[in-house]
DNA sequence: CTTAAAAATGATATGTTGTATCATATGGGC
DNA sequence: GCCCATATGATACAACATATCATTTTTAAG
């Protein structure tokens, strides 16, 4: 099972786990998330928690609870989009290595994917050799999905 | 030689021979990034143009010439960023592969490389079996340039 | 040379994403 | 119950971007 309800569960133990608290709002956020499974902005975000919770968000607060989600791993943000999406990995144990996204640019549909180790090793050679320092290795790709190719 | 004028003259004729037009404006902004050697927006531009030029160029002028120059492979977009680089091959006669970014995250140098023609197979292939087809194989990087790091 | 069509640019308003700042509420531990 | 840290609210605004309609400039045809 791995229904929205069973993903919320695991984040909350994992927020227990670790100290943190996934309150009320930080849960409806997160929800709107993996109910609408695919990458939504902050303000569509505000829009899902007005008409489903009836629940007046500001802007500050769901930036401010996305960070939260993202520091706790729950929530990647996707910087070519300027989107957010839920971890596909939140009801998986074990950790994960950076992930890959495959953002689909007409529907947003995103899908997380592990590249090969190598591709990335060689990517970051090729960094190293350009004498930059790699911030983060997680790579985003504008695609068409299934769907909408 | 490789200064500032010689690239934008190649870069006039090049629009010659595809049948356009590199207008004074279209000049001012191409300038303006091959000058600054950086990435910059829309709007850094639009002060460039004013200080360099006197000239007031609005916001949606700017964009659209950003388009065309983009179009004419003159300019690359960088989405992750927001902002636009110069290409650094205006001045090559040959045709170049599709280029793969780093971006200093502090300081906007982009450095713009060539990764292995494997690494890219690679992803490509990755993506195909993910269902995914890929918009384009453009990738940026977030880093650290050698004096920010 | 004139004029009509096409291409380029301007002006104005507004949409979208994100942050700064200061105020208020909420929830546990003493 | 009180205090303090944490969480959230409210307001204003900054930065990036586009929609729309008007005007100017260029090109090419007659």
């Amino acid at each position: 099972m791995n229904s929205v309800e069973s993903i919320i569960q695991h984040a909350e133990q994992h927020c227990d786990m670790r100290g943190s608290r996934l309150t009320q709002k930080r849960k409806q956020v997160l929800t709107g998330l993996v109910k609408s499974n695919k990458a939504l902005s902050a303000y569509e975000l505000i829009d899902f928690c007005k008409q489903e919770y009836a629940v007046s968000l500001p802007a500050m607060s769901v930036y401010r609870i996305l960070d939260f989600l993202e520091s706790e791993l729950l929530v990647h943000k996707l910087n070519l989009a300027n989107k957010y999406v839920a971890c596909m990995h939140i009801s998986c144990d074990h950790a994960h290595a950076v992930p890959q996204f495959l953002i689909c640019k007409s529907c947003n549909i995103v899908k997380e994917i592990t590249v090969e180790e190598s591709t990335i090793t060689d990517l970051g050679n090729t960094v190293k050799v350009a004498g930059y320092q790699l911030l983060s290795p997680q790579i985003e790709l504008n695609c068409l999905c299934e769907n909408c190719a």
